[in-house]
RNA sequence: GAUUCCGUAGCUCAGCUGGUAGAGCAAUACACUUUUAAUGUAUGGGCCCUGGGUUCGAAUCCCAGCGGGAUCACCA
């Protein structure tokens, strides 16, 4: 059933027909071949030049027998000037009159063909010869309006609406397109960086059976000929490392990830990360490696190392600065983890207002510390390094203390933005701490890991010492655009199902319904016949007669009702 | 999951201690040949998120639900 449409729609339904009636095709077939862009007549003005251009009317002043339009294409938007006696230089006046005036609507696509000039008030404008309608647009669209002052009015700014209705977000706000044309560029950027390294891009499996290389809760669903569970993927980490067994040097992935959690700004249900794997190589080439790269992505997407994220202006210039998590821990809390156990761990957190739990081993509780008192501090880019073992499952340990491991976390503004090893290649170490983490899960830590056996299997035929990294891609694109919410750089965030409005009939309304004929009925008379509240009354009568199921007249004092056909 | 705020015209928003719905833009009609938030005059447009309750009477007060925002928790 569709809804009801508004006036303005019906309007718009109306101007259609009525093209059609003047042989004008509102969705003509036809190519409509563009010569220019708004911004290129803006960025080389040439008095004159002819131009062929398409895209949304936007707005429409008219003033008798000229006016003035502007057309927004990808490029911005840029004023055409319609003359009544150019555009119908014989008698008939129709396409302008009619046409132009009446029944093309704003947000309708047209082209117009016309030459370049600048109007007296020195705006650079296409005096139109000639237009066709490409397109027409049966909703209106939200128009915010830019004053002389350059405030914006009637912005169209309720996130609900925006993410449910991203293309009408695209097309009225132009800072969100340039938020996404930035989030490609990083990609591409990214890219472009790894293919001159030789580094080779694949993909592996979405459709896991078995979801490893992170701890989170996983997506089931179901293989109807194999009749088995099969997982969206948490991590595409353990297949780019079987390719490095495999004998590829530099493997990396634009990975869609898909996590069942809980969902806020920062959190959406699948999110995008980068995995890259290069064999030879450990955690220090990695660091040196990420800074180079974050340094040339940044320059890239905005032509600065440095850029403005809410208060803080971040400077992407290489080289970071490094810092251990012992070090930092030591630093913001004054504790020292080394060689502290678990019971001791807990009681530090207990002085410093950290709440623990039974399911917390040595990893967690620490990472609770970094997370509560330091994380927060590392605005400009640093390095974490060395992180416990325990906490790390799929990492080598360190070269020089066995209790920790060679692993580095990339802190900006405050948050993860990425995460690297030295990748644990020795399969019984892998063996062994893939079964610690399956103890931990027996403890009630519902992140813990499966075990992928045929990853151990290959590890067991060798896999060369290898660096690996992954960086949040949707944490990146928020830090270069400088935007709060992970839902402000996907296109199409994760939302609740949008309530559907009913238009069948209550029992009330049926029931009043089977009281009535095609004969007048007294109101009076029928209230008594139905048991209800007067709110209930009152709205079932109203929907009733707005679905002109009913209609009601007025005859003296009287009122009566009659069932329409 | 917790707390809190919000939901009124196509868009942005007013609407007081309850009394029958308001503005600007958009729309419609007319005027106007270089305007630019064009202008002037006139007109139409509302399941006031949904359901229940209190009341003679609810957009307004109460309860529940739905949707959204913010903060917090969770998220190696």
């Amino acid at each position: 059933m569709s809804q009801e449409l508004s006036e303005q729609e019906l309007l718009r339904r109306q101007s259609l027909q009525k093209l059609r009636e003047l042989g004008v095709d509102p969705y003509p077939a036809e190519a409509f071949n563009v010569t220019h862009l708004a911004a290129d007549l803006k960025d080389n003005f040439e008095e004159g030049c002819a131009v062929k251009m398409a895209g949304r009317m936007m707005s429409q002043r008219i003033m008798g027998k000229a006016s003035f339009a502007e057309i927004q294409d990808s490029s911005g938007r840029i004023q055409v000037y319609f003359n009544r006696d150019e555009i119908c230089p014989n008698e008939d006046k129709t396409l302008y009159n009619e046409v132009f005036k009446k029944l093309l609507d704003l947000g309708d696509f047209i082209g117009i063909e016309g030459v370049v000039f600048k109007t007296q008030v020195g705006e650079i404008s296409v005096n139109v010869k000639n237009f066709h309608l490409l397109s027409k647009a049966l909703r209106p669209l939200p128009l915010p309006k830019t004053d002389a002052n350059g405030v914006v009015h009637d912005a169209f700014t309720d996130p609900e609406l925006r993410y449910r209705q991203r293309y009408v977000d695209l097309v009225v706000n132009p800072t969100v397109k340039n938020t996404f044309i930035k989030r490609s560029k990083t990609f591409s950027a990214m890219r472009r960086f790894f293919e001159t390294q030789g580094f080779l891009e694949v993909e592996t499996p979405i459709l896991q059976a078995i979801p490893g290389g992170a701890a989170a809760k996983p997506f089931v669903t179901h293989h109807n000929a194999l009749d088995i569970p099969l997982y969206l993927r948490i991590a595409n980490e353990l297949y780019l490392k079987r390719l490095i067994v495999g004998g590829f040097d530099g493997v990396f992935e634009f990975a869609k990830d898909f996590r069942n959690e809980g969902m806020d700004r920062t959190h959406n249900p699948e999110f995008t990360v980068m995995e890259l794997y290069v064999a030879y190589k450990d955690y220090h080439w990695m660091m040196d490696f990420t800074e180079k790269l974050m340094e040339n992505i940044a320059v890239a997407v905005n032509g600065s190392a440095e850029c403005l994220v809410g208060e803080h202006k971040i400077s992407f210039k290489a080289p970071f600065r490094r810092i251990s998590m012992r070090d930092a821990i030591l630093h913001y809390t004054g504790i020292d983890i080394q060689g502290k156990d678990e019971v001791s761990l807990r009681e530090e957190c207990a002085k410093i207002g950290i709440e623990t739990n039974p399911t917390m081993g040595v990893g967690k509780l620490i990472d609770e510390i970094f997370g509560e008192k330091c994380e927060g501090h590392f605005i400009q880019p640093t390095f974490i390094t060395d992180y416990p073992i325990e906490m790390s499952p799929l990492c080598k340990q360190h070269r020089e203390n066995p209790n920790l491991t060679e692993r580095f976390e990339l802190m900006i503004n405050g948050k993860e933005i990425a995460n690297a090893y030295s990748e644990l290649n020795d399969p019984i170490d892998q063996k062994e701490r893939f079964e610690a983490q399956l103890k931990l899960s027996e403890r009630g830590d519902d992140e813990a890991m499966f075990i992928d056996h045929d990853f151990l299997r290959a590890l067991e035929y060798g896999m060369p010492p290898t660096s690996g990294i992954g960086i949040g891609m949707d944490r990146l694109a928020m830090l270069l655009t400088n935007n709060a919410s992970i839902q402000e750089v996907l296109f199409f965030p994760q939302m609740r199902p949008e309530a559907k409005s009913t238009l069948v009939l209550s029992d009330l309304e049926n029931q009043i319904l089977s009281f009535c004929s095609t004969e007048p009925t007294l109101l009076s008379e029928l209230r008594m016949k139905v048991d209800c509240s007067n709110k209930q009354w009152d709205v079932s009568l109203k929907n009733l007669t707005k679905h002109q199921v009913l209609s009601i007249q007025k005859v003296n004092d009287s009122v009566f009702v009659t069932k329409n056909n």
